[in-house]
DNA sequence: TTGAAAGCGCTAACAG
DNA sequence: CTGTTAGCGCTTTCAA
């Protein structure tokens, strides 16, 4: 119970040898006899030593962990993020841990202290309330990803969505299936920067602008936190106030399980009324009713690159900046007609 | 770019004082007079030092950070339970962070190495793969609360809901609202130890033994992974090998959404055919169509009881262990009958 | 192939 | 109120 933790040093007396070759056992240096090495081992196993990473990283800097930083856990595009990055890194012997940057401004500068990030070998960002300033304050040393749809500093090493083609091709879909008065769910036309939102509704007012249809603001629906009970309150709010729509391009996923609930709420149907077209494709959205029409931005692709782009970083701190987009499909399901 | 990382010392030199002075003023220890203060933090701020925490860690043993280890991030249990722990930690000033253990045994014997765990002031472990052996395993000292359904030693700290009587509740629910065939999928009525599946295959059991029906082995339909996906196949399976059922108790809410969707497919209503009931109360649970009726394992009690165990044994680490367990209560949804 | 010395950056404990 | 000393547990460097 209360015993004292084991140490190197409780390990190299046991084995009647000097810290400096248990080190070396530990860390598979060559330079260690066979012998030796085997008996360092079995004490190490007999006294259940494990290596502190606190001093060890302190020490070498290295700690064989990558952080992530995402806005929202509970948001499941990050969740699946989440897991598909866990997943490879765990390929290359490296951990993964996950932080929470939203909710409120303070937590997450908190988050992004370099204070924080120095702990991680290197950082996959993915935060989205970011603004130049607060990228330029991070110590440029550390090797950093951006994932994200802002628009940001262009020494970052980047991978992102072709957001505007992806909204693009939605809106082209809703128009090709029928669709005439399309709103924007959580779209913006006008912000600070640019940013997942006004991208994705640039998408949309292309698309309608060439098939000769009116991007009239009004069908520009805003969104504050893109969550589904906030999607769902404001179309059905929209649609009370008498908005005359019959196809919706939602921004994510999540906005558009909302608006199918609250199209459903107004007595509306899928894709009968309203077709309905998200972005990002969730494991769950092939599994609604009816199938989520929506954008594929082939995630493992990108995780795929933001661990290159990472690498490349922590085996030349000077590696030059590397923008990657990747590439955007539509899948067809129920949400939209035949 | 390359200049060196601003330590204590250069801050010490810089304001002419001492380190420790410096680590006083950082660390809000009242021990130093107002304008030295003012003046140290000047100069912090002119250098844009931050404090290295892993050689605070080193030296003090605190951290400030939480470990949340969950099986995975893209189940949405886990992604909301995180971001509620997040949230109750960042009031107490500290930090969470979450890795997933899930996947394979050798990553989840890796997540709970004691290396890693050491690097948390405490942990929150959501593990469903460990076996007593395991957790026996993990150093005594470090302040520990298991969340989760599985039986464990008594010693541990540890936070549960009630699921067998969540089970019933939800079995019962079903029953007074006119089903006789009732399957469990994600049920299991054996397995080596008492698990989440167990423990509600025995409520769904239980309530219907009471009602005077037979709990048929041909009801209880096992699942691996208790992904949509997986739950969405299950269903079919059994449905087109002729399983003839009017209720369906879902062991979780993730489970339910793809019983939904498996029902869809096979041409069965719900709840006009078929009645439905998950566990979790997820919050997409309100917005599928029809809503889904729950069991509500009031998840922020469970939240704020688990951190007031960890909190325990941070201010005492010889805490006597506690088991608590949560209420649950029925939420009643379109996916049963009226 | 092995080991001794030094020190990563910080804070506990105590002295002034 | 401020400073000095020592050392957390490990790895780097260099000597044997």
């Amino acid at each position: 119970m209360g015993r004292r933790t084991v140490t190197m040093n409780d390990v190299a007396r046991e084995a009647g040898v000097s810290v400096m070759t248990v080190s070396n056992v530990l860390n598979d240096r060559s330079n260690v006899g066979p012998e030796t090495r085997q008996h360092v081992l079995e004490v190490v196993d007999r006294l259940g030593y494990e290596v502190n990473l606190t001093a060890r990283r302190l020490r070498s800097g290295r700690t064989g962990t990558v952080g992530l930083i995402v806005p929202r856990f509970d948001l499941h595009y990050y969740g699946e993020l989440a897991s598909l990055i866990s997943d490879a890194l765990a390929a290359d012997r490296m951990h993964l841990v996950v932080e929470q940057s939203g909710a409120s401004r303070e937590r997450e500068l908190s988050a992004l202290s370099l204070a924080r990030l120095q702990q991680y070998d290197g950082v996959l960002l993915s935060a989205v309330g970011l603004d130049m300033a607060d990228l330029d304050r991070i110590h440029p040393d550390l090797p950093i990803v951006l994932l994200g749809e802002q628009d940001v500093p262009d020494r970052y090493h980047r991978v992102h969505m072709r957001n505007v083609p992806g909204a693009r091709l939605a809106t082209e879909h809703l128009i090709t299936r029928g669709a005439r008065r399309i709103a924007v769910l959580g779209g913006k036309l006008t912000a600070p920067r640019q940013e997942m939102a006004t991208h994705r509704a640039n998408g949309w007012s292309d698309a309608l602008a060439d098939a000769g249809l009116d991007p009239r603001p009004d069908l520009v629906i805003p969104l504050q936190d893109y969550s589904i009970a906030e999607a769902r309150a404001r179309i059905t709010d929209v649609l009370a106030a008498g908005l005359e729509i019959d196809g919706v391009f939602a921004v994510t996923d999540e906005v558009a399980i909302g608006a199918l609930a609250g199209l459903h709420d107004a007595g509306l149907r899928v894709p009968d009324d309203v077709q309905l077209v998200g972005f990002d494709n969730l494991d769950i959205s092939a599994h609604l009713t009816p199938g989520l029409t929506t954008i594929d931005p082939d995630r493992p692709t990108m995780v795929a690159e933001s661990l290159r782009l990472l690498r490349r970083q922590l085996e030349d701190k000077n590696a030059a900046p590397e923008h990657v987009v990747g590439t955007v499909s539509l899948v067809i399901r129920g949400s939209t007609r035949n």
